[in-house]
DNA sequence: CGTCACTTCTTTGTTGACAATCTTGCGCGA
DNA sequence: TCGCGCAAGATTGTCAACAAAGAAGTGACG
């Protein structure tokens, strides 16, 4: 059962210069924690992911090491590691500097698009819309973060673009919730809008001006819940 | 010679709650990087790194990998870790980044602001004036590096914070270029001015402007070595 | 009945040896 | 002389056993 997977991570690890397992576990692992398997708080027992990975101890150490550093998890000495809990004041201020990022990233997407790149923004658009207008929330956040993406692609930002993902993991279940809030498909669609027409028109400024509405105002929403006492 | 610095680290790894020796080792290996005693592309052979610092080969290794999250290290595989080497167009990126997060963090530290650290920006202001009226530009620098942390430590944004420390780190070495070119202390002199004002009356949106500029004329800079081929 | 010290067990931290890989120097032949 | 393979050395990657720390359970004492 393990014969294939060894194969093909021993192929990238030649591929990208990584530990042919660690990489392999790291990945394993921080998808099972976005996914939810394990929740904030919870310990990350070193022989139960040597059982679950069948991956050696030192290895698991490396990656959860690796994935400390993308603020996933929390190593505490001699006490190990557990999925790090993020409260909600510090999601807001991940969401801050998202905000910032995200609008640097589609000012340079506004700088750099290319027309095919331009009519494939269109197209998100235009399915934006017809899922919101059918209900189908699910395939709206889908393409939600396909926009995102293909902004980030088109900017090329390779430094901004890393420390977006890193903080979007960090992220992953509390957006989760947020889009499926009432009413906010509503609001946030005319926000892409204006986000994809200012790309589409070649306008840096205001590019990042839509894209800083957009974000704000899902920290107002984050805001909003820290004094109704919606906790993390 | 070894037994003070073997002190103080334990006594610091039960405080942090970090690998006793590895977090030595690290911070060690980073103030060497940064002041330039290892160059760029150098290789950082694990065996000298043990002499050097007196830590066995598995902190050394943590150290490394630590060092190597925040982009100041290049880790490949079965080929070691060298000095990471940072292309202009790379130093840009990074720059622009720092541009948004030291935006943000104005902006937030005019908000936030209280009337003694209000005072304490004045001084630092009156300070840098003198400073360079009276040619003294190692002293300017410091104040500049003054300045912003005193912003930073206003704002409280702790994640804009750790990522602006870490971006800062790899352009270490080109700041310091940055900040003895012919008329840099006249054109930034007075953009900090700008800065000091707006966050001492307490106006976010002319903070972060005003920041921005100040780090957009850096990036102007940068732009114009990348054209006269002046190379990292 | 609660609490404190002690013991036991679990879990993590560290080390040294060994294996895999890359690099360098050498000799051979064209 | 130059290029090419080969072997020796240097360097990093991995592992399994051992050491140390923390957590949990236990029993005696107030």
């Amino acid at each position: 059962m393990s014969a294939e997977k060894n194969l093909t991570s021993v192929r990238r690890a030649r591929d990208t210069g990584e530990g042919k397992d660690k990489a392999a576990a790291r990945d394993e692992l921080r998808t099972a924690i976005l996914s939810g398997e394990y929740m904030p708080g919870e310990r990350l027992v070193e022989a139960q992911l040597i059982e679950r990975f069948g991956v050696s101890r030192f290895n698991i150490r490396l990656a959860l090491q690796d994935l400390s550093g993308e603020g996933l998890v929390e190593i505490q000495r001699n006490r190990g590691a557990q999925v790090r809990k993020i409260s909600l004041a510090e999601t807001i201020e991940i969401t801050q500097v998202r905000m910032v990022l995200e609008g640097l990233v589609a000012a340079q997407a506004a700088e750099r698009v290319t027309d095919a790149q331009a009519s494939e923004l269109d197209e998100i658009g235009l399915l934006m819309r017809r899922a919101v207008e059918s209900g189908e929330f699910r395939r709206y956040s889908d393409l939600n973060q396909r926009l995102h993406g293909l902004i980030r692609t088109i900017a090329g930002h390779a430094t901004a673009d890393r420390l977006i993902g890193t903080l979007r993991a960090q992220l992953a279940r509390h957006q989760f919730m947020l889009s499926l809030l009432p009413g906010r498909p509503q609001t946030s669609l005319p926000q892409h809008e204006r986000i994809i027409t200012a790309i589409r028109e070649r306008d840096p400024a205001r590019a990042e001006t839509a894209m800083r509405e957009h974000i704000a105002s899902v920290i107002e929403v984050l805001r909003s819940l820290e004094e109704t006492g919606g906790h993390p």
